[in-house]
DNA sequence: TCATTGTAGTTAGCTGGCTAACTATTGTCA
DNA sequence: TGACAATAGTTAGCCAGCTAACTACAATGA
């Protein structure tokens, strides 16, 4: 996603606002900052994923395996959870089999099927990155205190309700 | 980015919580969902573009050349602005070229160097896509008073602030 | 001046998103 | 039962991000 680095000043809405009359300048503003942050947020996860060596998409399908009981799921399940295509799904596969991180096996009851199973080194891998992952989340989230996280939150939640505006 | 669809719920935060000691809950429940809905609002002007035969990297190419008196930029200038590599960049101005929406000249300066103007086509391009753009932005935002959306900012620059935890 | 360093842009190859089209298999129901 | 519909997964080809390596040119300074 953009980074969007060079919000517009006063002169460049000003140029906007002229040209297209209904251009509210404090809501883009607003909207483009929180657009903006959101990008740097999850870009701050993906280059600490990076120093383990993964990557939100594989790093997630490795967390939804080891909530699993039997440390098991299919391609599918996998996909719906993650919220990507079932083709996003073969390749994130496909790189964690390569590295090892998941097995495949094939399913006896239904012949489409695959299981795909968190192997030990997967395990491993999230025994690396979880213990520190949790403490720096914990960290970064205690510089708002709870009643204000929470209030975020229901802001976020109702932009969100509302994003229905662009369909 | 990742959708993240399927937020972990009680028992698997328990599960979680039991292996990896230093986890919080509350913490990492709040850090997803706010890293939930950014993705989501992002998704949401993407679609919105989309139905103008735009994506947002191709559209903010065109915002920063039209803020320009000129109309004009440079491949480089435009990379730094818009947050991205250089050879990103190269491929975003590729495809505006191909449909024709900004046009590249020699810079008789600097041979190493190009000049990028936005078209008249590429003009058009956003006189169709802003004026249904700005209102609906305003609506969106305007489920939140402007207070509260100034709060609401205030604390995700302190979370952004705080990102650095990650490092 | 000319060798070195720096800068502008492109290319190749990787990741990871998508849709559409495909194969293989399973399920349904006339 | 056998045709058709539905489902599981993959593949191909697109977009857009990245780094590293490359070409071409500009700028610097011994």
């Amino acid at each position: 996603m953009l980074q969007l680095k060079d919000l517009p000043d006063a002169k460049v809405l000003r140029k906007f606002a002229e040209r297209y009359e209904d251009m509210d300048s404090r809501s883009v503003t607003h909207f483009l900052n929180i657009l903006r942050i959101g990008t740097e947020l999850a870009e701050s996860l993906d280059r600490f994923l990076a120093k383990h060596g993964l990557l939100q998409g594989r790093w997630w399908v490795l967390i939804l395996l080891m909530r699993e009981d039997d440390l098991t799921s299919t391609p599918s399940e996998l996909a719906e959870k993650a919220g990507v295509s079932r083709a996003t799904m073969s390749g994130l596969i496909n790189g964690l089999l390569r590295d090892g991180l998941v097995a495949r096996k094939e399913d006896n009851e239904d012949r489409r099927s695959y299981s795909i199973r968190l192997t030990a080194a997967g395990q491993d891998k999230l025994d690396e990155v979880m213990p520190d992952y949790y403490p720096r989340v914990k960290k970064m989230m205690n510089a708002i205190p709870v009643q204000q996280r929470e209030d975020l939150l229901k802001q976020l939640i109702l932009l969100k309700e509302q994003s229905k505006v662009f369909d």
